[in-house]
DNA sequence: TATTGTTATACTCTATAACTATA
DNA sequence: TATAGTTATAGAGTATAACAATA
């Protein structure tokens, strides 16, 4: 019966993941972003294309989750949603130059934050963890 | 004015601690735990006594939040809760022998998940990354 | 007066289920 | 009949405020 040794990975995390949230509010509120609005312009940043449904998976949420988002970020001028003309029931989402600065003008802020933290683990330590979570990460999507 | 090359720290995280939360559900539903009890367990697991309100506080919860989790799992007898002689106030919580075995049982299984998630990794990015991830785990800790 | 644990209330967030328009 | 997007409803989860006991 093997001891038990270090802290769950998710007890570790949560706390963690709490602090970053925590520093990102008052970047987000400057540049006048909730957290979801800012995760579907990260969202968007990877692929120029989604539709609804894949864009909502892709942040994590439900279909119905993200529609209120979309109005407000496509009424502010950040992204354009236009009907698919090959199947006419879904929507083409795309980020638009103005929600491309947003989108990089509000994560260059939150990883110079993020830079802090990282800054008290050994360069090569910094190295392997992002490169570790970037795995874990990935692995973690493909799985849901 | 530098340029974004890594994802956001907490867009890496996000998905990593659903999939975590994910499959630790079903062990905790075989050990008849919900997340809340399991992390209070774990929470009174690292030092012996603790008030409600520290104890929440290291758990992450409003001292409200855990109230009907203590009350369910002083019921089934995992732990203690025992006025404090030099303040009658407070309630000195303390987990009983038998809530040990039933944190340590769910913890071990638990570990033993992620044990497959971290086998990804390469043996020396492994023990990089946890030993960053409980660096950047306590600082957030102490942040808050 | 301030603090601990508790309870009750209000609020926010999320999930579910209908509805429409297309296919 | 099935699917994308939408809307409305219900439920769970969370935060806030008030309360009793003690300091």
């Amino acid at each position: 019966m093997p001891e038990v040794t270090r802290p769950d990975l998710a007890a570790m995390i949560a706390p963690l993941m709490r602090a970053l949230m925590a520093a990102e509010q008052p970047v987000l509120a400057r540049h006048d972003l909730t957290m979801w609005g800012y995760a579907v312009l990260l969202g968007l940043g990877n692929e120029p294309v989604y539709t609804q449904a894949a864009l909502a998976k892709a942040v994590g949420a439900d279909k119905t989750r993200i529609i209120g988002v979309l109005d407000e970020l496509q009424r502010r001028g950040f992204l354009r949603r236009e009907p698919d003309p090959a199947d006419r029931r879904v929507n083409l989402v795309s980020l638009t130059p103005s929600g491309r600065t947003a989108r990089d003008d509000a994560q260059r802020e939150i990883q110079q934050e993020e830079e802090q933290l990282l800054a008290q683990l050994s360069a090569p330590d910094r190295r392997a963890f992002l490169r570790a979570l970037r795995t874990l990460s990935e692995i973690a999507r493909q799985a849901d």
